[in-house]
RNA sequence: GGCGCAUUCGUCUAGUGGCCUAGGACACAUCCCUCUCAAGGAUGAGAUCACGGGUUCGAAUCCCGUAUGCGCUACCA
């Protein structure tokens, strides 16, 4: 590749950012980054009813969120601006002006409502929908009585009637089509906005784009621009059509098959450097083996030669996974630092805030290696937070152990622990284990009593760690309070 | 309906004519470790490479057809 490389990310701020299109945005980005070239956003505004406020933000957010960069488009500048469409209506109406005057355009004043008419027609009848022309060989004098008469219009292009236009997909190889399966779409809307199509051809050629990375649903219209690029004399980019982001049913995904925007990822706790390893490999692989890699390798193995073209279920599993091995590799200090928004978001409202980070960081590595997910953290850790702790008697009483023997050992934990002098995980494990051996229970039954009573569940980090945190005082607290609700216990002698 | 793209374990994928009696990962199962839950380790099950024809000494890999799926078929992008 000898030009310096030029690709784009255009979305359109239409709503949330998709991780689809994000994950469109993040192969263009290390593309760009492999090859030392230039990654530019552009924001492709030109459908004015459906353009939502704050989309813009969101989208950009979405990128930096995941730690994607670029190089030109808003907030960045670049020399190729503005970059946003919006405002660059003048050079598509050139174009739209040069093409007309070159009669490769037309105006059409077919309205709305005959072409929704005719295209229900055209259904009825099996025949292929598309326009019917009507308006492309209008003498011009008509033309102009029909606008000066106030009637609406719209410019179309005038698609070849023969031929075929074939083009190189890098990654799917030659496509051809026919040129009688392309209709005369429209250029210019009857607002004077462009379409996607003029505007998009346009840009590209004004911003030295060099190589188009965009999803497979794109790759139908690709004749269309090939055909403007002709049209217009440009030099026409590289294609390559990404393959696309699937639900579990295999159909585009969507709403339906759960979170599409790249910040609900966020905000349920997903590391940003694992999501981007998780969407770099959904259509990408460096040598099928590979699945963990910091960015920095995937910027240097990333090659569309490696790109595959079948579309990729979005697998939240896998995700899961890929998001619990990055945690567990976190730095404790790091750990505790991304977690404390998750914390002070999700614990009850009468834990005072702010937290304290010293704190924190002590519970942090008792858990680092039981999350997936960073929105997990205040249900695994709350009962370090509360002061009263709630939960059913009968987990107090460990199985195949009576109710009389919990009674036991929760009045012998009670009265050793009030004479340990330092309440440390080891000096815990050493009083206690030889406890279970005096008491003749197992370990296991003793722990688990234990457990329950100073945490209120049945599942938590390691005992004598967890105690240590908790520290001696409130251990001895819920130690006389699981006492007191032992009697709603029943006994577990007999094997469940 | 038309056009286009795709088709390897449930999922993500490796594989570019012989190394494939198809490899890895997630998920799953069993076992080990173990105070619970995780994590970790080991083992296992799971794909007649969509199907049918070719080409070839030899095909998951090349060609053709069929089927299925998906996408596009807007004055949306």
């Amino acid at each position: 590749m000898s030009d310096k490389v030029r690709v784009r990310y255009a979305p359109s701020p239409t709503g949330y950012p998709h991780v689809g299109n994000i994950r469109t945005a993040l192969f263009n980005w290390l593309f760009a980054r492999h090859h030392g070239g230039s990654f530019i956003v552009r924001i492709e505004d030109t459908d004015v009813a459906r353009t939502v406020d704050g989309a813009v933000e969101a989208i950009l957010d979405g990128l930096r969120w995941l730690g994607i960069d670029w190089d030109e488009g808003p907030q960045a500048g670049g020399n190729f601006g503005p970059y946003v469409q919006s405002e660059r209506l003048n050079k598509y109406k050139a174009a739209a002006k040069k093409l007309i005057e070159q009669g490769d355009a037309y105006y059409c004043y077919c309205p709305p409502e005959r072409l929704e008419e005719m295209r229900n027609e055209q259904m009825k009848n099996k025949q292929p929908p598309g326009y019917d022309r009507r308006c492309r060989d209008m003498p011009v004098p008509e033309g102009v009585l029909k606008w000066m008469s106030g009637m609406k219009r719209v410019v179309r292009f005038r698609t070849p009637l023969a031929g075929k236009t074939t083009f190189h997909d890098i990654i799917r190889g030659d496509v051809t089509f026919e040129n009688s399966t392309v209709d005369d779409f429209v250029i210019i809307k009857s607002d004077g906005f462009p379409t996607y199509h003029l505007a998009s051809i346009v840009d590209d050629y004004e911003m030295g784009i060099t190589h188009v990375l965009r999803a497979e649903e794109w790759l139908s219209s690709t004749p269309r621009h090939l055909l403007m690029y002709k049209a217009m004399g440009y030099k026409p980019p590289e294609f390559a059509h990404l393959p696309m982001l699937l639900g579990t049913d295999r159909s585009k995904l969507s709403k339906r098959h759960g979170s599409v925007s790249i910040m609900d990822y966020k905000e349920q706790g997903y590391l940003p450097e694992a999501m981007m390893n998780f969407l770099s490999l959904l259509g990408w692989s460096l040598d099928g083996k590979t699945e963990l890699m910091t960015v920095k390798e995937i910027i240097k193995n990333f090659t569309l030669g490696r790109v595959n073209s079948t579309g990729a279920i979005f697998n939240v599993e896998k995700l899961d996974w890929m998001n619990g091995v990055y945690i567990r590799d976190l730095k404790v200090d790091d750990f505790s630092q991304r977690v404390i928004p998750f914390l002070e978001r999700d614990l009850p409202s009468d834990v005072k805030r702010p937290l304290s980070l010293e704190y924190v960081k002590q519970i942090a590595p008792l858990v680092q290696e039981r999350v997936k997910k960073l929105n997990e953290i205040a249900e695994l850790t709350d009962f370090f937070f509360t002061e009263n702790l709630e939960y059913d008697p009968n987990i107090l009483v460990a199985k195949k152990t009576s109710r009389e023997t919990t009674g036991i050992m929760l009045e012998t934990a009670l009265k050793e622990l009030g004479e340990l002098p330092d309440f440390t995980e080891e000096a815990l494990e050493n009083i206690l284990r030889p406890m279970a051996e005096k008491l003749e229970v197992k370990t296991g039954q003793l722990f688990g009593t234990l457990r329950s009573a100073t945490t209120g569940r049945e599942a938590a980090p390691p005992l004598f760690q967890t105690m240590a945190v908790l520290g001696k005082e409130r251990c001895i607290k819920r130690i006389n309070e699981a006492l007191v609700v032992l009697d709603k216990a029943k006994d577990k002698t007999v094997k469940e």
